[in-house]
DNA sequence: CGGCGACTAGAACGAACGCTCTATCCAGAG
DNA sequence: CTCTGGATAGAGCGTTCGTTCTAGTCGCCG
């Protein structure tokens, strides 16, 4: 994986506007939902070079776009979690500044993860893997901050599953209900779950 | 409302046969990964009956679905909480019972509303209204139940949104996963939740 | 028996789907 | 300069999409 890079600017290699056009149409409106021909058209691409960079077709690209949200979503949640020293506290940061985006984008932007691999189960299994692997990174990086935090090894582990599961029911009950309130109560429930064993108790 | 309601077989009224079949089906391949040609083959209808039942087309059909999969949780959900006088020794049953029903299916059957409705928040309103409709069903019954077992209203509405965004988000994290892993964890941690608000704490 | 509404049946439509194909462009190596 | 291979470009393939439409079947009420 040697990639150039050029991070942001639409000006950035066709591949890349490529895989960011995938992964925000597929973040909207789900992998079956979005064409190819959409996903080159507002990427300002042509068809041949969408075939040229992705030989592998729609699902090659749909997962390339699932690695996509993968990385942005660890780097958000490193972001977070590196900010503050303690994990409760964190995680009700992030579950607001989730609510804040999914507000600010009119509750159309939900995890791009999620979306894309939601009906693909069956017939799409690269995507399915990508999503796993995504699911587990993120699962690791709170189980490192938990103990980091002074958690035990098989604490920290066991209480990231819920931490990854909650995060993610709860950005898309608060999606589904176009409220914000979901995610707010997630992070304040997942603060007092974590200080449950052993840290302070702040409601 | 006013069904007739012959509840099971395959030998129901047509109308009943092709709702079940699009709720199943989207609840494997999503709301744009079904199409409408498939749902009436495998009910064993035909297009006329479809758009006969169903004037307003794919979007109607998707609707009823969610419906039917409200329905059906809803029930699931009270027969939980009907059988265990502790909210929190219910949640682990059924989070155990969600597990068992996803090994079985070879993790292929989610949610049928989430799977239904995520990648249709633009474009299908009917579909993401009745979704958030079934979610507020489901947090009222955790809520009510709650209650029951002598929680303050405000304290039991507010669990009611984590306890469901947890489910939802652990069915989707064991089913990408192919693990019982994060649901039993969901559970064992709702429990533990829950238990901090006065009742006896046991892991 | 005639008539009527509910339901079944499936051909056909235009549009969009994923993908293949050939043709062209162009920077750098020789 | 020529040559080459990565990258761009888009017409066109066969298929499927959601939907519409006409025709036919059936049971029931008069």
């Amino acid at each position: 994986m040697k990639t150039k890079a050029p991070h942001d600017l639409e000006t950035a290699g066709t591949r890349e506007r490529i895989v960011r056009t995938a992964s925000r149409l597929m973040q909207r409106q789900g992998y079956e939902g979005t064409g190819i021909k959409q996903i080159s058209r507002e990427a300002g691409a042509t068809l041949g070079s969408v075939y040229h960079f992705f030989p592998g077709g729609k699902q090659e690209l749909g997962t390339a776009a699932v690695r996509l949200g993968d990385e942005e979503f660890t780097e958000l949640l490193r972001e977070f979690l590196d900010a503050e020293p303690d994990p409760a506290k964190a995680l009700v940061a992030l579950t607001a500044s989730l609510a804040q985006g999914l507000r600010e984008s009119d509750w159309l932007d939900g995890c791009p993860v999620t979306s894309t691999v939601v009906g693909t189960a069956a017939g799409a299994p690269g995507i399915q893997q990508a999503a796993a692997e995504a699911f587990a990174r993120w699962r690791a990086v709170v189980a490192g901050k938990l103990v980091t935090a002074g958690f035990a090894e098989a604490d920290a582990e066991d209480l990231a599953h819920t931490v990854i599961a909650t995060l993610e029911g709860a950005e898309l009950a608060s999606q589904v209900a176009r409220s914000e309130t979901p995610l707010e109560a997630a992070g304040r429930h997942l603060a007092r779950l974590i200080a449950t064993y052993g840290g302070s108790v702040r409601t």
